[in-house]
DNA sequence: CTGAAAGCGCTAACAG
DNA sequence: CTGTTAGCGCTTTCAG
């Protein structure tokens, strides 16, 4: 810029409004600078505008795990509507681990990113981290998971009501005994399950406690899980995994145990992750509209940095929607 | 800091240097200033910090589709490599679009990043980008795809060999008349069919030229590529696909026409992507170590940025490795 | 419409 | 070991 200016006769000021086209400057001068900056091939130091103007243009993306398509989709969801905008997007990934999360969150605070958009790994109920962002003024919306007792901007599909979608649907295409691979103790683990009781309740089946076992996020988890549910008896005939990928790991196990899905077990997942398609059974899930929980929690996050005053916390309930397809269908 | 240096009677300069651990300030003093940061909360500024240094500590990651797992895959064991350095990693996506690539670039170098490693989109032969970037000094690495004629850092497999490998796969298992479904044409499409065509050669065959069809890089265009496979005179009974997505689709294209895989037709892809083990058959592969790639990628990245002078370019091959699963085992 | 002054928060280089 | 001086490249504010 300051090359400029001097090629020029102009001042460093003019040269600064010239190239960021504010109001006060003549058509003719801004040509000029413009011009002139192309030939030098001038390129704005965003360092230094961040340290003056105190905005970045940078927001930070926390999930837990990259390698789950559901996120990678949210990612791209996310990037698709700040991009336009002129914002770059930096991808956190806290394995989900509490404190991983808290560090990476640290760390994009340090460099000042304008907003957040968090899937949270923090255990339900421990919504510390986020009362400091909301003290340290931060933007930021939370997706997917919605750690209890929390004020805050929350996109995300509501776990229940998935947890009823995929059970209800087992019990109507037949399956009266139920069995959940059930997600860790967060938000999403936890209203999934209540939905699945829901349901069941709702519709007078009972299932003994072992039906419920414990997977986490991934296939390995779902395979584990239901060769521990094959074990049992009676076995069921009907298994709501908590996602597709648990699905896809619990499939697995009951091809190799020589039974066939769905007519000897039915599977339904959630997520409806790409590939769900071309699994060895192809995979019924509940869909969750990954990308656009992303594209909604950036408008959402670009509201709130637009803001001078934080808006009162909003929560946007994305709706689920049942895929059927052949690891349900019995009838 | 001033705050800081006030509070404690001491010189702003002092306090910096405390908190760097830099040598020359005594024990004494550092504790008491670290102390004291603690007690205050302080967050170093790192917008600030930069602009004096001119480093950020950020390194660009630009690939062609977080979507595709072998890339977020890389980008896992960049971050693995980098994060304990103190590197923070800005993923770009270019969706396989040149021009896309070199915005993206763009507005990383405008954000000054310390670094790069780009998986590029450019067509064959187009280094134009990449020579700007030595010019302007900027260390990169390039991963997986290797522009023809480009002597730059570069750290991939040799598709060549890839191709080869999975040929010759085909063959032992009894595969006479093999097709492929060919990538874009770009080092990595055309090295996987200049492996196809030696090990064809290699072993006295011959395919009708109408054995090696276009896909792209994802599923769908393997579903299509295979449909127009199936239509042909004699029918191939091997297929070697450019990737495992490719693959994929392909599987799920011979499965509908009522053929059975690998009998009917054997089918073996490339990437060895994490879910291929539960795909509808599951997939033999080639695996290319995705994770490895990423790790050394930014080990020779970070051996880079330390160097005052670019050290000769450097190629790492890392070597490809047979994964036979049920799609190609006839034997 | 143009420009001079002051400063964003931090550090390199050097002097004491 | 500690402190002073002079920026990093840009913007905000306000006076002309």
């Amino acid at each position: 810029m300051k090359d400029i200016a001097r090629d020029l006769g102009v001042s460093l000021m003019t040269v600064s409004k010239a190239l960021r086209n504010h109001s006060d400057i003549s058509e003719q001068t801004r040509k000029r600078v413009l011009k002139h900056a192309r030939q030098l091939g001038y390129q704005p130091n965003w360092i230094a505008r961040s340290l003056a103007t105190r905005r970045t243009y940078v927001v930070g993306l926390v999930i837990p795990d990259l390698m789950h398509s559901f996120f990678a989709e949210v990612a791209k969801g996310v990037a698709r509507k700040f991009e336009p905008l002129g914002y770059q997007i930096v991808i956190s990934n806290s394995e989900e681990k509490a404190e991983v999360e808290e560090r990476q969150i640290e760390l994009l605070l340090a460099r000042s990113v304008d907003g957040l958009i968090v899937a949270s790994a923090q255990a339900n109920g421990r919504s510390g981290l986020f009362q400091t962002l909301r003290a340290r003024k931060v933007p930021f919306v939370l997706i997917d998971r919605l750690p209890a007792g929390l004020g805050a901007h929350y996109v995300g599909v509501n776990d229940e009501e998935i947890g009823v979608l995929a059970t209800e649907h087992l019990i109507e295409q037949g399956c009266r005994r139920i069995a959940h691979i059930r997600g860790p103790a967060i938000s999403t683990g936890i209203g999934r399950l209540r939905g699945y009781r829901r349901a069941q309740a709702k519709h007078g089946l009972k299932a003994p406690p072992e039906y419920v076992v414990s997977g986490r996020h991934d296939d390995p988890s779902g395979y584990e899980a239901m060769r521990d549910l094959l074990r049992l008896n009676p076995r069921p005939d009907g298994v709501f995994c908590y996602n597709d990928p648990v699905a896809a790991g619990a499939i697995k196990a009951v091809l190799e145990a020589g039974l066939n899905v769905p007519h000897d077990l039915a599977i339904i997942g959630a997520g409806n992750v790409h590939y769900s398609d071309l699994l060895r059974v192809p995979l019924s899930t509940v869909d969750q509209s990954s990308s656009l929980i992303g594209e909604t929690a950036a408008d959402l996050l670009a509201q709130c940095m637009e803001a001078k005053t934080q808006p009162t916390p909003k929560r946007i309930w994305i709706p689920p929607r049942l895929v059927v397809r052949e690891s349900s269908r019995r009838i």
